[in-house]
RNA sequence: GGCGAGGUAGCUCAGUCGGUAGAGCACACGGCUGAAAACCGUGGUGUCGCCGGUUCGAUUCCGGCCCUCGCCA
């Protein structure tokens, strides 16, 4: 037996993490939990490559919700803690290392800001410059203002906004994915080779223009939109562009929205490398015979 | 064929009154604690189309050639 009692699966995008997932779902008992900052939102299933299979935490907010990875967070957790009472396999599926965090770990995130103060030090911020209000966050918050840059707008303006209410930008402990996971985890990182990753993506975007993505643009921009939905990558290219330039582009943003998730397999603590590139039902059958040989790397700082 | 414009980084282009060159995008690397498909930082990756001439020195000036685009035949 094994002590494992999530399992989470991350990769870059177009990696086949949820084909992954669908397949260890068909093997053993268990339920998928999604960690995607833009498969939360419902209608743009085609652009955000939302699978047809039962996941939770897919399609669950609406255009015109302002997204908070704290938020996230508690819904990530009780869809876990839900799935082990039941018995079932958490399957926790990746394609947002914070938002993968967030739903493995305790966040502590410092609290939320009152209503309009934001908006106050974002007024104060442009009217100072940035050396003059990284200087103000100096004063009022040391620790804070080393973490931070004077150019990064948003997070000198978040440190002040904490300074303001007694909280602080700067973690009390530790840093990103040094603390211990809620339950026993296996975190797996599916990995393939650059120029087959490349392909798929590229396989991927021209599917999606098949499929109909264009209309479904154009449906979710008729109504109102928040401005982290905004940010999903290709809804302004294929609003603005011509077609041929709007697939362009969205591959290119694909592309190097993997380079990032790249960047963050190599920063959580504890991952384990496997091949993707083949059939899903290998991948599943070799993640689950890691689970059950209790090869669960520890959850605390990387090596 | 004639006239005109142009050939400089992966792409679009700037520049050097002669001292071997720099922006944006792309790319690479790093950071990130209630916006993360977001945000921020660092890095220039090059036969300056080819051959010759002038010169201490040519990507730059001169001559020839090749290629691209446009207009006229």
């Amino acid at each position: 037996m094994t002590d494992l009692s999530v399992l989470a699966i991350f990769g870059p995008t177009a990696s086949g993490k949820s084909d992954v997932a669908e397949a260890i779902a068909d093997r053993v008992p268990a339920t998928l939990v999604s960690a995607d900052a833009m498969q939360v939102y419902r209608g743009l299933s085609v652009l955000t490559n939302q699978s047809g299979r039962e996941t939770e935490l897919v399609g669950i907010w609406n255009l015109d919700h302002e997204a908070s990875v704290a938020e996230y967070a508690g819904l990530a957790h009780a869809a876990v803690d839900r799935g082990l009472a039941r018995g079932l396999l958490p399957v926790v599926v990746g394609g947002t290392g914070l938002y993968l965090r967030a739903a493995l770990v305790e966040l502590e995130l410092p609290p939320q800001p009152a209503p309009g103060v934001r908006e106050q030090w974002e007024g104060e911020y442009d009217r100072l410059g940035p050396d003059a209000a990284h200087e103000l966050l100096a004063e009022r918050d040391p620790a804070a203002a080393a973490l931070v840059h004077p150019n990064d707008r948003r997070r000198v303006v978040r440190a002040l906004e904490l300074a303001e209410t007694g909280a602080s930008l700067a973690p009390r402990e530790g840093r990103l994915w040094s603390e211990e996971t809620r339950h026993p985890t296996m975190i797996v990182g599916l990995e393939l080779p650059p120029e087959v990753l490349d392909a798929r993506i590229e396989a991927r975007t021209r599917r999606m223009f098949e499929d109909g993505v264009e209309e479904e643009v154009l449906r979710a921009l008729g109504g109102p939109i928040s401005s982290t939905a905004r940010t999903i990558h290709g809804l302004r290219d294929i609003a603005e562009l011509p077609r041929a330039e709007a697939l362009e582009a969205l591959i290119r943003r694909t592309r190097r929205y993997a380079a990032y998730q790249r960047k963050w397999m190599r920063r959580i603590a504890g991952l384990v490398s496997v091949p993707a590139d083949r059939p899903a039902g290998e991948v599943a059958d070799e993640i689950l015979e890691m689970a059950r040989a209790g090869q669960r790397l520890p959850a605390g700082p990387a090596g």
